[in-house]
DNA sequence: ACAAACATACCAACTGGTCGGTATGTTAAG
DNA sequence: CTTAACATACCGACCAGTTGGTATGTTTGT
């Protein structure tokens, strides 16, 4: 076999991923990163040219993360495609639980404080969101097909839209320092999407 | 009168909205904000004790800006509840134009790089956000009763979902470089509200 | 087979510069 | 004369990034 051991390289995107969706990007330094990692700086600038970096590192992996979670999901499994997209926005909803840094967004976080001074990595985070919203897109469009449901709307301005209100969301959940909001917001977007598609109201659980 | 000229303190609060909007929080330097103001550090530790105590300061006035605003704008002279709501759902949409920095809010960026490591400061942009939704509630109340709209669901939380769909729209914006995405899904928003209070969907434009 | 040459992965000490914040001085209004 | 409102000079801590080095393979010439 090729490696050894777990690299310093993907430890140190383990580490990012954890301590940026905790403190932020900015506000993570270098130290931080190789103190959770458990490396040191130099290996850390052997990986990464620089800060930046690893940030575009961290989006991609992230990106590879959330499709692989949610394309293996067990709503996955339905047949109808509408019903896999509301199996997604269930699932979404119910992720919202727990410490708030588990659930929310790497790419939502990292986009806020880079998009007017680091574009490199403006653009892996928007290559993360456009790249996971992308994937609902189809069954959006086989669904409308299937249940004959027209509108003046496109399937993906709806997938941007289940992302906008996830990242919505999870500033509410940040600000109310707990997630009660962000259900209930979760909830309207569940509500429109089945009045979209012509579905009753969900009954009281 | 008391004051001469633009006394430092404001200028320091209009410096940290525009900047803090541009670069984010933790990326303002204390002599950014000095630079931006026109005025010294010293001026600065004068008016507030830490950088945190100015961030404060910006998310109160932001409020107090948001809710003059939007309080006083052409749509608030209708005499249906409902039509002030969307009303102010439009007015939103349409904001959504020209640099990203001059339409996003100040608030919901702080607050991501705040709420788990400044605590006060996030308690500061929860009360800038909640303040400014609760303003919606009752329009929204009384347009379910004029309307006859019931539905499992409470006013406050069709109200902060407003504000969820706008923060995360800014998101989408800031990702994308530009508000298309962001103006489609506050167009989802107007769709969804329509639906609740059984109005047709909008002609095009 | 064997070693010289090279490549990869990592480390610890260090650098120049920037950070938030402070100490102290100056101005001007009442 | 006092005090609020500034200005200037400065500090220690910390920052991202660099440096010169080592340990461990891997390739290649003979």
């Amino acid at each position: 076999m090729a490696t050894r051991q777990a690299p310093a390289k993907d430890k140190l995107i383990d580490a990012a991923v954890k301590v940026v969706r905790e403190k932020g990007f900015n506000a993570t330094s270098v130290d931080d990163l190789c103190r959770e990692a458990g490396v040191t700086k130099g290996a850390f600038f052997h990986h990464f040219p620089t800060k930046t970096d690893l940030g575009i590192a961290a989006a991609e992996a992230w990106k590879v993360h959330a499709n692989a979670l949610f394309g293996n999901a067990p709503y996955m499994a339905h047949e109808d495609p509408l019903e896999r997209f509301l199996g997604y926005l269930t699932f979404r909803r119910d992720m919202l639980d727990g410490p708030i840094a588990e659930f929310t967004c790497l790419v939502g976080t990292m986009v806020q404080e880079s998009y007017g001074t680091l574009p490199e990595l403006r653009e892996a985070c928007h290559d993360s969101i456009w790249g996971h919203a992308l994937t609902l897109v189809d069954d959006i469009e086989a669904a409308r097909a299937r249940h004959g449901v027209t509108g003046n709307w496109t399937s993906e301005s709806l997938a941007l839209h289940t992302q906008a209100v996830l990242q919505g969301a999870f500033i509410l959940a940040k600000a109310d320092n707990g997630a009660c909001a962000a259900r209930h917001s979760a909830d309207h977007l569940i509500r429109y999407v089945r009045m979209l598609f012509n579905l009753p109201p969900q009954a009281m659980e």
